[in-house]
DNA sequence: CAGTGGTCTAGACCACTGG
DNA sequence: CAGTGGTCTAGACCACTGC
């Protein structure tokens, strides 16, 4: 595997995908062929060539795309299914991992009730309380790369399980790729609200990172949650990134915990 | 790869490590090659015959030994590393994980400063309230595995970061396998508990599982924790499994989230 | 320098899916 | 049945470690 140009031989007329080797350089961080396969692979996710729940090209294609053997496109393509990016289904081919399959309603959501397991209370209702344009808070803006004041998208909501309210969410997404979301959308919607965003926007959000903490509801929460003043709820901030690692979306979660709880498991 | 005995050609005069084809199974269930090679090295963990911190053997020892190619034997490892249970160092060789390295220190501890990473505060001071036999009550028994009444060991300590009290943990041991474990002797430990669970009682913690929830401080959180009456903490109920998958521990930890956070990552 | 894990290839065959 | 991903092998070479 040397340096070479992309030859052209078939593949559309797009994607300048050469894999670099690092021939004679001296060394200044080795990085495997199999891995720039993997950036390449990404590349293409991220510029829209295969859109969520779509096939991909087959391994042998892929090799033959890139000029190595099927091991290593094997090897890359290993790493972005781990990750979640994509999804293998031996018989069949390689798909683009989407948040609307049904395995996996709520990838992102950790919530679940103490007994049973997550569905055994019925299908979740969602109340959207609202949905308004704003302009970025000093920490919502440093949240999602923002400058103060830049126009974003605030949505509240309300998810009950069961009948029951359990959830509160204020979302806050910056207002431009999402213009023209609305509440109408939002409620006539089937289907987790980050498939929304994948079909509708045209983002599709990887990775998450979430911090936790216990509170005491405020009077707002005591309303929409329908709790007693002062009951101790879990606070989840969760920051979503997209395939190119921008974060997306800012999310403040209030979960009742009496009877629901967030599980997490320690490899 | 066909079904045959081991042939014993060296490696001491233990195992039973027969690789079994499903040749001619009416294929009820699967298994390929490398996960039953897989299988018999964490056989091999189990029985201690490689203790954390060790040495395993080269890949191409373990492919002769098992009579396969070191490509197969790779697969399984590789799993296993995935898992933490083993460690790959380029040059050296694959080590047995454990809890004693400093790079994981608290491994199993999401919780983190606001502010700074972790040990950014120095070093946390463990202070060992209590250690006491007791009797197994019926949810820790149930936690554990055990039967209501068995004999538990049951540690209270208090974690303190730069020098204010953080977190607050109630620990059931089944008495049985921790027998002599003392105050002393987690007061004198340095190093990580799970770790001295390693050394002195031959018990690796490999895996976890937690549930979070948000309460409100009762009279003991107070005053351990130094909060007002009724502050928020987050309950975090974890259960540790040993390498045989058995509960081995149950902790019960109350956390300050005024100052930290509990951070995770959703992939 | 030898020994380790890490990469890459080429080819054979197996398990699964769908037409 | 052809096409897909999944397994297994054998061999060559590379990157890293320590003596």
């Amino acid at each position: 595997m040397q340096t070479f140009p992309e030859p052209v031989t078939e593949p559309a007329m797009m994607s300048p995908e050469v894999a670099i080797s690092q021939a004679s350089m001296a060394t200044p961080a080795f990085s495997p062929l199999y891995r720039q396969i993997k950036g390449l692979i990404l590349n293409s996710l991220r510029a829209g060539e295969w859109k969520p729940g779509e096939l991909i090209p087959s391994e042998m294609d892929l090799a033959a795309r890139f000029h190595v053997s099927q091991g290593t496109v094997r090897k890359a393509v290993d790493e972005l299914a781990a990750e979640n990016l994509l999804l293998r289904r031996q018989g069949k081919g390689t798909f683009v991992a989407t948040h609307a399959e049904q395995q996996v309603q709520f990838r992102f959501l950790k919530l679940v009730p103490d007994s049973g397991t997550r569905g055994s209370e019925g299908p979740a209702q969602r109340d959207i309380i609202e949905c308004k344009r704003s302009r970025a808070s000093a920490d919502v803006a440093r949240a999602l790369a923002l400058r103060n004041g830049d126009n974003v998208l605030q949505v509240r909501r309300v998810l009950s399980f069961g009948g029951a309210p359990i959830i509160l969410e204020d979302i806050w997404l910056p207002a431009a790729p999402f213009k023209g979301l609305s509440a109408e959308q939002l409620a006539n919607y089937q289907g987790p609200m980050y498939a929304l965003f994948e079909t509708e926007f045209n983002m599709r959000m990887v990775r998450a990172e979430e911090k936790i903490r216990a509170i005491a509801a405020t009077a707002q929460h005591e309303q929409l949650l329908k709790v007693a003043p002062g009951t101790p709820l879990l606070s989840v901030e969760r920051v979503a990134y997209t395939y190119r690692d921008e974060p997306m979306e800012l999310r403040r979660g209030y979960y009742r915990t009496d009877t629901h709880h967030y599980h997490n498991t320690l490899g």
